[in-house]
DNA sequence: GCTTCTGTGTACGCTAACGAACATTGGCGT
DNA sequence: ACGCCAATGTTCGTTAGCGTACACAGAAGC
């Protein structure tokens, strides 16, 4: 990995007018996220946001039996900790750290501080929040009425958006308790992707091959939450990422 | 029905201070909510908020094959449009009126015009937005690891805590809409849980006979939501409801 | 009083996903 | 080079929920 980071790499911190930025830019932690790292737990007050550049970051719930499902994701488009500037300073979810790389950490009272002062980070946020709720009700639908199948391609489009590469380092294990279903059921729907040749994978490794036809393998429950993920916050780069 | 009404009905505004009441207050009118209108379609640019009183409307989600599941649930503790103080502006979500009743509405500028101006309708709003998510990834989880008769249990908890009485005006097919399963599938747990003695039905309407067993037969679901509601937003009544 | 429609009951076969158990294999540590 | 363990493959019986079809009864309209 290249020693080339800066927290423009995150969409929230890159869509900031340059005045919130400079004085934002300065509080940032450049820290490392290590897979399957716990940055919060259900109930946990919150120390710290998170903007995560290359690494991501899923919120998901563990039910009284054990049972898990997650949430939703965020990548470099968002922010982990939304419930710092919500008010409600925990939630009843864990977030952990589901693809390694790093993120810009920024302490709560600072946070909460810069979102006081100054309106363009609160607009900011108020846009993404609005984009998690619709990530939220379309994973709630997804798991309702859509095949295993369909949902290991949501979640393969998910990750791959947020991430630079065509690769995924993540075992099939992991990826049944993210959906919260059986890991054989994950296999069966793995390997029926790699028959296909949509993609390949090997002892922890997934590679996709084909995105378009994955896409296609798709329930509409990606393209939805892509479309208005984008619509709310669109991307624009204001300096390339070297 | 009584013609006793008044916007403190409503948890939000009622947890309002009284001089932000004393502005919004004028600006609110009071409209009738027929059960199965839609407020707003997928999409739909929004006019105005509103803010229940002795209503209940649903936000769904209907999929492409016309399938449709309940993303959450909104009644006098809340408020319906979001959207609007996101800044979205629209969502992907349908809201339709559940339960007969009355609401007071708020044409969108006015309210963005409040929200701007004193903190402490914002701070409201985020603090109801985070129930709003909590209840969200609650019904994520509920629809991926519980028996239907279960979530009908939720769900019935979910419209007794907005309704003055312990009588539902609900057939069926209509809760199967919500919750995004097959009519018979609600008929089986509703039968099962009549002969439980727990409720009683009869040609759409449903009366909740022990309500400490319907939360004993209930997922953990419901008392999540619940308790995290009651932290964000604790109800304090500044005035009898007569 | 009659029809008609809406809401509920019930039965059948079918499928997706589950739970559990066990086989196989590749990679890693020593 | 070896052994071990993590990751994946496979099987089998079970179950919840689906799709379909149809029966029945109360309510509502004429």
């Amino acid at each position: 990995m290249s020693d080339k980071h800066s927290p423009l790499q995150n969409h929230l911190i890159n869509a900031l007018p340059a005045e919130d930025q400079a004085r934002l830019i300065p509080l940032l932690e450049w820290v490392p996220m290590t897979l399957g790292q716990v940055l919060y737990e259900s109930g946990d007050t919150l120390r710290h946001v998170y903007f995560p550049t290359n690494s991501i970051v899923s919120l998901l719930y563990v039910t009284e039996s054990g049972a898990s499902a997650e949430i939703s994701v965020v990548g470099n488009e968002g922010i982990v900790g939304v419930a710092l500037f919500m008010g409600g300073e925990s939630t009843t979810n864990r977030a952990i750290v589901q693809s390694a790389g790093h993120a810009y950490r920024l302490p709560g009272k600072y946070f909460k501080n810069e979102l006081n002062q100054h309106g363009q980070l609160m607009i900011l946020m108020l846009r993404y929040t609005q984009a998690l709720l619709t990530q939220m009700a379309q994973t709630s639908v997804c798991n309702r009425h859509h095949r295993i199948d369909q949902q290991l391609c949501r979640w393969l489009l998910l990750s791959l958006d947020r991430l630079m590469s065509n690769e995924l380092v993540m075992t099939h294990e992991l990826i049944a308790n993210m959906l919260g279903v059986r890991r054989e059921g994950v296999t069966d729907a793995a390997s029926k992707l790699q028959k296909l040749g949509v993609i390949e994978y090997h002892r922890g490794h997934i590679t996709v091959l084909d995105r378009p036809k994955l896409e296609e393998l798709c329930c509409e429950c990606y393209a939805v939450v892509k479309q208005e993920t984008d619509r709310l916050l669109p991307y624009v780069p204001k300096q390339p990422v070297k």
